[in-house]
RNA sequence: GGAGAGGUGGCUGAGUGGUUGAAAGCACCGCACUCGAAAUGCGGCAUAGGUGCAAGCCUAUCGGGGGUUCGAAUCCCCCCCUCUCCGCCA
């Protein structure tokens, strides 16, 4: 969220950053909007004044046992209120309007993030491992998985319609695996606190992040019981990426400089909705509305942001050559970038089967903007002044997408699947998936 | 779900209708004392918004939202959160 005396003071530097984006300027609009909003709060404020300058006056009055003069003053003060609740009622809504419109305002992209338009425009930074040749057509994750008779889309349909999945035996092992490993590199080489988060966030968290209020359709809610229109309990969202709750754990707190940078990661289920995805990646485990992914979350100074932004982007991409895929890191120009962010770098994995990369992580630089939503500060070593955390978040890496990318680089012509043996200690020693050998 | 106790400044903790933005202590900063430090003494020390070149002035804020009143941290209502006991439960 931007801070409207920052715009005041920069409107062309800020419409300049829009334009970038390929959006339309909107500095003159929402200074109209200070505008109205500040001279109903200069109003609102001069009416107040007085009445706390009669009200004092009255119980000097009443001290002084001055009784006449007591009640003329309040025959006065009646007459001031009677006018009052119009200006404050003016006052709160001029400032609704003013904070509704900050709310869905999207970050701007840093200097040095490439102009583009699209995804098309991203350039890509670097390409990094060799792709692996293979002596037989490869085959597509979801092939491998159902041929193995491991992985059960109509099963799943069943239980919970599409854009789900049922992974079985050693499948559903590896998946685990996945996750376990990724989450012990970052927290035993890459200084990650792991944190195991709720999953069930308010509004708030939502808010905090961003996700709200713009991007309700992408999101599931669970609620206590029944509807809340139908007499059910507690609303809660379900979470789309664990961001949400590992940003959010800092949340309204005022940290101390020496603690930060902060890093926490997470192994959850994400929940999304896919509202605007209908007909794409309908099949196989790509876009799914349940998947896990390991996150990784920095709290950092500002001086500290950037840099950590690129060691967030090696660790995600130590995942990748542990694993040992091939991928490339690209950098999303202006027009690709998600809402909160300043600057982002996608990894992409190469997957075989598709033939194409496909994006695994996604690490994003997000300056303040989500810490003045969240009101998340910190206390300069030896200064008195509090200034807002920069946060980052990037996955580390999508677990779903992961086992894609295994089964499509690991597939051996007769069916199998190698292990990689960075997971092998996670398989019990098991170094292929083989046809035929059932779900235990 | 039932019964009860609470939510006050960075922290602890006073404060039941009128200069209370809020005592006191701790922490922190400055000064004095000291060769230096500790101890001690004196002073300072909330946040947000509005206004002003500035010094400053004004407004709001004692979990959140309403209400009573000339006036609310203090009284009333609703909500949220924390804790204790009971019930239920993985």
């Amino acid at each position: 969220m931007f801070d409207i005396k920052w715009i005041r003071e920069n409107s062309a530097l800020f419409d300049a950053g829009r334009e970038r984006r390929g959006l339309p300027p909107l500095a003159a609009d929402l200074l109209a909007l200070d505008d109205t909003r500040r001279s109903a709060i200069a109003a609102s404020q001069v009416a107040q004044e007085r009445r706390n300058a009669a009200s004092k006056e009255i119980g000097a009055a009443m001290k002084a046992k001055d009784n006449e003069r007591a009640e003329a003053l309040k025959a006065e003060m009646a007459e001031l209120k009677a006018s009052a609740p119009a200006l404050e009622e003016a006052e709160k809504r001029a400032i609704v309007v003013l904070d509704r419109a900050l709310a869905e305002i999207p970050n701007l992209p840093l200097d040095d993030v490439p102009f583009g338009r699209d995804e098309n425009d991203n350039p890509e930074l670097r390409v990094v491992g060799e792709k692996p040749v293979f002596s037989f057509t490869p085959k597509e994750h979801f092939e491998i998985g159902e041929n193995l008779g491991l992985m059960d889309f109509e099963t799943a349909a069943k239980l919970s319609g599409a854009r789900f999945v049922v992974n079985k035996g050693p499948l559903a092992r590896l998946e685990r695996a996945l996750g376990q490993f990724m989450l012990d590199l970052h927290t035993g080489e890459h200084d990650y606190a792991e944190i195991n988060p709720p999953i069930l966030v308010r509004d708030d968290a939502l808010f905090g992040t961003a996700q709200l209020p713009k991007f309700e359709e992408d999101l599931f809610a669970a609620h206590a019981g029944r509807l809340p229109q139908e007499g059910g309990g507690d609303s809660y969202w379900l979470i789309p990426t664990a961001e949400v709750s590992l940003t959010n754990l800092v949340r309204e707190s005022i940290l101390e400089e020496r603690q930060l940078p902060l890093r926490f990661t997470a192994l959850t289920p994400c929940f999304r909705a896919e509202a605007g995805s209908a007909g794409r990646d309908t099949r196989g485990m790509i876009r799914q509305h349940q998947f896990s992914k390991v996150e990784l979350v920095s709290i950092a100074t500002p001086e500290q942001a950037l840099i950590e932004h690129e060691r967030m982007l090696g660790c995600a991409e130590t995942v990748l050559k542990r694993l040992g895929l091939a991928y490339r890191v690209v950098t999303l120009c202006t027009g690709d970038m998600g809402f909160s962010s300043q600057k982002t770098y996608d990894i992409e994995v190469w997957l075989p089967g598709q033939g194409r990369y496909r994006e695994i992580s996604s690490c994003s630089v997000c300056g303040d903007f989500q810490a003045r939503r969240m009101n998340a500060r910190y206390r300069p070593e030896g200064g008195k002044a509090t200034r807002f955390v920069h946060t980052l978040n990037g996955s580390g890496v999508a677990v779903g997408r992961a086992l894609v990318a295994v089964l499509e680089n690991y597939q051996r012509e007769d069916g199998g699947v190698n292990v990689p043996e960075a997971l092998r200690p996670y398989m019990g020693g098991l170094t292929a998936i083989m046809p035929g050998s059932g779900t235990r």
